[in-house]
DNA sequence: ACTAAATGGTCAAGGACGATTTACTAAACG
DNA sequence: CGTTTAGTAAATCGTCCTTGACCATTTAGT
């Protein structure tokens, strides 16, 4: 039977979650880079799941199965997210050299371009974290996800 | 036009960001969680949706439109979620004794207990994270991530 | 070399989720 | 009263992803 003890506790462990901070500051972050990326010119509409996709394409291209299998979703899937990418005019496919079958996905001028803006607005983002926390706060939680991405990444127990 | 020079800047930008190691770690933190929720039974199975909407249930039970207006969302779309909740037999709509028209959403005996299950578990996984991370950077990232979401809710400049 | 299996990619259909719009009932407020 | 507020109902939508079928090419087995 509930107590009002126990709903203070809950309370407590909700405030002190660092879990629930980590995924409501992630989201957070999320909206503010989009909301940003998106008001500055109506070149282009990206979607969350075009976010993830752009950080797994290499210097020199690459292939829509590796895309797929470092996301972790069907290569129609990651195909979708190309084409929506290529009729954006960010990225491109191109013939892979070294497999008649494979095409290399990769930037387009214009796509680099793009993604060095979208860079710049996060280091704006991550630079008014860094006012409010300081140097060595912001050092500090850096650390400390690196340490936390780690740690989840690897397979559950 | 991209040199390899860029390149290389891009990519430690990458493995630099915060706010990117920010959402990879939420996303991990999730996974894992909703992963070992819907694991340890086949009682019910949660959604991300629906861990957005439960800590928004008071105490004494909360109106629909009131937690729409807190998730920011319309309340037809509160109102599905809470009736998904409601068929797992985890919250239930009572009458609100100080207006006929409304209903006050609140946890059943049972939707109370589970939610103590979930937060043992969150206690468990970020047990795990300090494990590695040590008490004193766990703390540190606690306080960093209070700042980060508070600096983060405040409107866009 | 020749065929069989594996691999890279595309097309089409559609499902799950998380919402929205529009329309409605019932109660409260003033 | 008439207007506002709480909630429900039904249809639909956008996003993100899957399944299944298929073609072209490479790789392996014998």
């Amino acid at each position: 039977m509930p107590t009002v003890r126990d709903w203070e506790a809950l309370d407590r462990i909700k405030r002190a979650s660092v879990g629930q901070l980590l995924i409501k500051g992630a989201r957070l972050m999320q909206e503010r880079f989009l909301a940003r990326i998106n008001r500055q010119g109506p070149k282009v509409t990206l979607r969350r799941a075009h976010t993830s996709l752009l950080p797994h394409i290499d210097q020199h291209g690459t292939r829509l199965t590796e895309l797929a299998r470092r996301l972790g979703i069907t290569k129609q899937a990651a195909g979708q997210l190309v084409s929506d990418l290529e009729s954006m005019a960010l990225l491109e496919r191109v013939d892979d050299p070294r497999d008649g079958r494979a095409k290399l996905v990769r930037f387009t001028k214009r796509g680099l371009e793009s993604i060095h803006d979208g860079l710049s607005v996060l280091r704006q983002i991550e630079s008014e974290l860094e006012a409010v926390l300081g140097k060595t706060k912001m050092r500090q939680l850096h650390e400390a996800l690196l340490v936390v991405v780690d740690e989840l990444s690897r397979p559950e127990p």
